[in-house]
DNA sequence: ACACAAATTAGTAGACATTCCTATTATTGT
DNA sequence: ACAATAATAGGAATGTCTACTAATTTGTGT
């Protein structure tokens, strides 16, 4: 691995994530992070969000259905994704919980877990209407 | 939605993921059903794969990395992926397990959770030596 | 068996997200 | 300030997946 730089795009990218309680795609986070770096390219965008992704400053969660939401909370939580507005949201568990959860996994396999993804499925409040 | 009918592709396709412990991808889908089916093209390898998908048949499991993956067997249960070898393994909770970590989910969110898909993240036993 | 309607297919073209490449620019240590 | 090297912009390339269409298969009624 080699030695990292400072870089104004990458910091400006985890700045804007840690803006949004929502989870934006590599596309939002781009049309926005050149509001402040209008020739920043896809390329430094992916680039940084993957670099940011494994050195566990913002998680990236994958969908069945489109691109990749990257999400800058990285204490441990689930999702939600609404089956019918494509919405995806935090589901904040305790410390606990998510604790409990991996301890039911880890008795169940021969392996070191280091890390846990629970997305659940269905329909939000605001689609139950 | 429309009626469905039978297909001979379906039912290959669905056959050779129920012969499956692993979770393979659309492309190895395609080049092992081709054995039975030489012609078959991989739009519809996607398309059924899609279809069996949300009939409930099979499982379809999107991971960071690469493309997606699809599991023929869809009792819950959870799944873990090696870092190391970038294997995708069952964790087979017991009913009970899978439902208690709904639960603590369902009471910390307000909407209609109809689904999970947790993935455990970390090194498999083969890869920790 | 046969015919009809609808779903499914093979094959190809295309869309889309993401990565790769390269000359230039920014950052860091000395 | 200078050299070394990581990071960038821009564009080209890749790979996964979907859309389209004419031809085939399937289910149903006769």
């Amino acid at each position: 691995m080699k030695a990292q730089k400072h870089s104004r795009q990458r910091d400006a990218i985890l700045n804007f994530l840690k803006t949004r309680k929502d989870h934006p795609t590599a596309e939002v986070v781009y049309t926005n992070v050149r509001e402040i770096y209008p020739k920043i390219s896809m390329g430094t965008v992916y680039r940084n969000l993957n670099l940011l992704a494994s050195n566990g400053d913002i998680l990236k969660i994958s969908l069945e259905d489109d691109s990749a939401h990257f999400d800058g909370f990285t204490h441990p939580h689930c999702h939600f994704f609404c089956k019918t507005c494509k919405c995806l949201v935090d589901i904040e568990l305790s410390r606990l919980q998510m604790d409990y959860i991996k301890n039911i996994a880890a008795e169940c396999f021969d392996g070191e877990i280091q890390s846990q993804m629970s997305i659940f499925y269905g329909i939000c409040k605001d689609c139950q209407n």
